[in-house]
DNA sequence: GGGGAGAGATGCCGC
DNA sequence: GCGGCATTTCTCCCC
């Protein structure tokens, strides 16, 4: 044990990745409180800081310490303890550790970035770059005076010289995407001074759930059937949007 | 690299916790698309089929694959291929590999679950057993009338008799938690067949953003600082609720 | 499977 | 730091 603390003390200080499994007790305080009793898990130490305890299903880690953290090796009378640290955020955890099944550090040599298609932003670029995905004769503003009045997708005119607020959405569009909308209409209104109603607003998203498109009309908004680039339209899970199976849900 | 494949096939079928650092090349595509050029990383493949790719820094993984994925192993002309699909998202990656540095397999003894302690949840239980830390003569209802009700936190009767819908919130409140109290009262009232107005409204939480303030003194709600069990309740970075620093961003 | 909502959400950007 | 918002969000629960 003695060697193993050693070996991480000095990974630590070189900066390397270190990725240990080991039987360990582990204690959270900050933004709650948890604690998890003994049991085998893998842990990841980061150059950053960071710290990620995983269990043997699921995604998530079960325990963490964001990047920032500072971890510390102390000798306990009956096991090594690491202490880390998050001075920004006031978190700390405490992990016991009673024995250690592998250990491995390495500096691993990366330069690379990951590159992500089909985003949200992806699909207000689309639209802005084929307005007629929308209908024809929409004239989207430009990206600079679209900054100016915040966080909308999509802004611009239709054919008849109406505004056109657009919320674009990657996956299926919920009741949240309708009350954003909602939002951003009756902000582009008030600054424009003009009636909310006369602020067309338009749902853009691959698909829409029956509770969203029954607000959605409820507000006078419209819905287009709209992919992110790079995405295929149809996807399995897809609803026809008229099919109201759940009526309880509205409002 | 032909002893990696085996050993790595061999620790999918005995469903071990695998990991290993390995030069790589990803692609991914399903619900969006991403590619990720050669460098090294660490991959850790679960009993579940969950499968992370983790670079150095940072603690969301830069690839992954949920549980219920299946890993393949096939033999390129370059280098060795690991072929995942998720059949019931669609979602399909590969990993090119170039080189492994380390690997690890091992089946992990864990049969404990973490305790979480601090949620919304305890807030709520805790208001239900005190009722007094929201007004003195304040009367939750049952738990199972409150399920009756759908999704709202904490609901009674305040000592005049009015109902009150109460929103809790771990952590600060923003304007959404506004806005889902807003449907909450919006929806009891219905079902009461009683006025909106009628129906009290509070936000309770450790603090709460000026913007969602600005709102709930607009709807008419009220709000009470109250911190989950096991959390001090003033924090670093709280404010006080009534300083409007940011008057563009209310609606 | 869809829908609603919490999470120790994380991460990014803008002010 | 706060605020707003996307995320291959994940996860859980209920219908």
């Amino acid at each position: 044990m003695k060697k193993i603390i050693t070996r991480i003390r000095e990974s630590l200080r070189k900066g390397e990745l270190i990725v240990f499994l080991a039987e360990c007790q582990i204690n959270y305080k900050g933004r709650a409180e948890s604690r998890l009793e003994r049991g085998e898990r893998l842990i990841i130490i980061k150059k950053d800081g960071t710290l990620l305890v995983h269990q043997q299903e699921g995604s998530q880690p079960v325990n963490y310490m964001k990047r920032g953290s500072v971890h510390k090796f102390v000798r306990d009378e009956c096991c090594a303890l690491i202490k880390s640290r998050n001075a920004a955020t006031g978190e700390e955890m405490k992990i016991r550790l009673f024995n250690v099944l592998f250990i491995e550090s390495r500096m691993p040599v990366d330069n690379s970035r990951i590159t992500v298609m089909g985003t949200e932003r992806h699909m207000a670029d689309m639209i802005y770059n084929n307005p007629g995905l929308i209908e024809e004769g929409f004239k989207p503003l430009s990206r600079e005076e679209h900054t100016k009045y915040g966080f909308i997708d999509v802004f611009g005119y239709d054919r008849r010289g109406r505004l056109v607020v657009i919320e674009c959405k990657r996956d299926r569009a919920d009741f949240r995407a309708v009350e954003q909308l909602r939002r951003y209409v009756g902000r582009i209104a008030r600054l424009k001074g003009i009636e909310k109603k006369k602020v067309r607003g338009i749902i853009a998203s691959p698909s829409i759930s029956s509770n969203a498109y029954y607000f959605l009309e409820k507000e006078g908004f419209e819905y287009k059937g709209i992919s992110p680039p790079h995405k295929s339209p149809s996807l399995p899970g897809q609803k026809k949007i008229t099919s109201f199976n759940n009526s309880n849900a509205h409002s």
